[in-house]
DNA sequence: TTGTCATGTGCATTCGAATGCATATCTTCG
DNA sequence: CGAAGATATGCATTCGAATGCACATGACAA
């Protein structure tokens, strides 16, 4: 069935052409080769003459025909399909790094199966439908791997790249932000910027972003004589960040200065300071966010932030994906991104003249 | 080749299992059955007796077998794959559609292909990769479709739907917010709020969208027997929206009312209102957006808009989508959905104490 | 007893492109 | 001239699951 036109009821349908998928058998038919001929001259490999090639080209236009990918796939044993697996978090910056992922990917001659998964969710319930669709390839960004759907991916031999998050297991590639280093420079401006008493608003549990800029960031004030900074959790939105800092500065001590793990917590916690407590930022009270989001440039915010490049993170995780599908046997690598300090207004200017930070950046790594 | 394992240099990484794509013949062996009895049975149809069901479960799960989507969709001539067009927008609204195409699309027992394209590219270049791997529909969200992409589809039978886009071709289904009414009722929310001169930023040239909100607001102020509102272009970006504010206060007639055809553009607006000239917005001026974005809600803006329902529009267009793929025959439609004032504080609220907006909201309309 | 129908099973074929192999034909060089 | 190699082509098979068809069995009605 499905195969001829039912005849429907009401005014027919013009169409030219009788409804037909085309096939590599017809094109050979219509340019008088064989079927392995049409074959050669799209996939690139073995011998095709000059003129056999036109041939089928001028016929393949005259009829409209694409090599079906799905019935290549069957016999490559590759389907070109790189699932992309990202958490529902409302946050502009995850668009970016999709689109660029996908501007990667098709770069590399690969599709986007998108798999998205609501931020509660486990990635387990997805997986059978990456297994499915015999994906080449996976890319993780904003979720977590767990071990069961890691071991899945291990027993079939699909490679996994990680974004801005890390897994324990050594077998896994991730490509990450430098966010020790990056919660070390927050510590450093916000030092240098007179801060006495710092404040820590941390993402959700357990992403190692987060834990590595709150470990930066502690380190590096202690290093420098500091307080040991307050904490609180702001899951990474607005409304997080906004509470976040409220409750910190209704504590008896309250901080000076507030270094937020994601510009979007930072932007909450300004709009606490400012429209809620009446302080002025950048004065009474420091914030410093990370990412650089889009809208940390707006006047509204003018938000000092550790900018993280999501261009580079999503190229350079595409690429370590492809080298591990395409040259089986690569090992995987964790590499970390090279991060730097955006000033803007939320942050007062160092009191000496021209000291530029002191911590040293760690090179991108590569274990 | 690539059948058997290289015997690689170094170490040889521990594999329990020899590496192997289990097939619906495997486990028929296993559960000494034949491969039609797996088929039958991860299909659901056809006759499969109780027992041979459970041996054959009992098999697949011991050998971690899942049925290879691609071999299936080569048969069924079905991919179950919708292929999701999205132009590259920095705006979190559509991060939200996307995420909600994507759980709708998940329900409906498909999978999301994602065409990301970069907002100057035309659709034509995406197009092979949609028709490579026979998707099954497309959903194209903030992006066209070309007079060319649209042949190509109606020549394949590919169901199309549009999202928040229309294209004079009345065989395409789409889904818009009930954008000429969310132009009438900005009209009157400024015309109540006492604004005598009014202008309207525009999104996108040759948008249906920022189009109709054009026509609405322009009409109703009409009616109203206002003059006729300026117009500035804002090409739905903050900066756009920021530009074509300040272009707009520095006329000779400058206006005291706003209306931005999408929410970032009215935060572009309101930033330079507020800290390039100096005005008090909700005083002053007024400004009102249209989307109702996460961000308008955020203390720094408090935005009065008009909403559109983001979940609502996803849904319908999966719905609209689904129904012709799986119903051949099935005509197009064009959808609009309600829309809604938000009022906070960027609107002076109306004189008149207890008026709501006069205007007509149209039903739903089905063409 | 025979016929009809529902149920259950397996064989063989099918989907569309890729590819190993056998077989030409054409170059090139000793 | 003949052998070796590069180029070119087609036949037949393959990938993995779905399905039309033939066939078998059992229940039940006529």
């Amino acid at each position: 069935m499905a195969k001829k036109r039912q005849a429907s009821g009401g005014a027919e349908p013009p169409r030219q052409v009788p409804r037909k998928p085309v096939t590599s058998y017809e094109v050979a038919k219509a340019a008088g080769v064989s079927q392995s001929a049409v074959s050669r001259t799209f996939s690139q490999r073995g011998y095709v003459s000059q003129e056999t090639r036109q041939r089928v080209h001028k016929a393949a236009k005259e009829l409209g025909f694409k090599p079906n990918a799905i019935a290549r796939s069957l016999i490559t044993q590759r389907s070109r399909i790189i699932a992309v697996v990202m958490a529902d978090l409302q946050y502009s910056f995850y668009l970016s790094i999709l689109h660029q992922l996908s501007k990667a990917i098709r770069a590399a001659g690969y599709q986007v199966l998108l798999i998205s998964i609501p931020s509660s969710d486990e990635i387990d319930d997805y997986m059978p439908d990456v297994i499915a669709y015999r994906v080449d390839g996976i890319i993780i960004a904003s979720a977590l791997l767990s071990t069961k759907a890691a071991r899945l991916c291990r027993d079939r031999d699909i490679p996994v790249v990680l974004i801005n998050r890390q897994v324990t297991d050594r077998g896994f590639s991730s490509v990450s932000a430098d966010n020790l280093f990056a919660g070390r420079l927050a510590a450093e401006t916000l030092a240098e910027a007179g801060c006495r008493r710092l404040a820590f608003v941390a993402g959700q549990r357990e992403t190692s972003t987060s834990l590595d800029r709150e470990a930066g960031f502690f380190a590096r004030t202690a290093e420098l004589g500091g307080k040991r900074p307050l904490r609180r959790d702001g899951f990474f939105t607005y409304d997080g960040g906004y509470r976040a800092a409220r409750d910190l500065m209704r504590l008896k001590g309250p901080p000076d200065g507030i270094f937020c793990a994601s510009d979007i917590m930072a932007m909450g916690a300004l709009d606490a300071l400012r429209y809620e407590l009446g302080l002025k930022v950048g004065e009474d009270v420091s914030v410093i966010g990370c990412i650089d989001a889009a809208e940390a440039a707006w006047k509204s915010f003018e938000l000092t932030t550790i900018a993280v490049d999501s261009a580079a993170m999503s190229t350079r995780a595409v690429d370590l994906l492809i080298e591990q599908i395409e040259r089986p046997g690569t090992a995987a690598r964790r590499e970390s991104l090279p991060v730097r300090l955006v000033r803007r207004k939320t942050v007062r200017p160092p009191k000496s003249p021209a000291s530029a930070p002191q911590a040293r950046r760690d090179e991108p790594t590569i274990a």
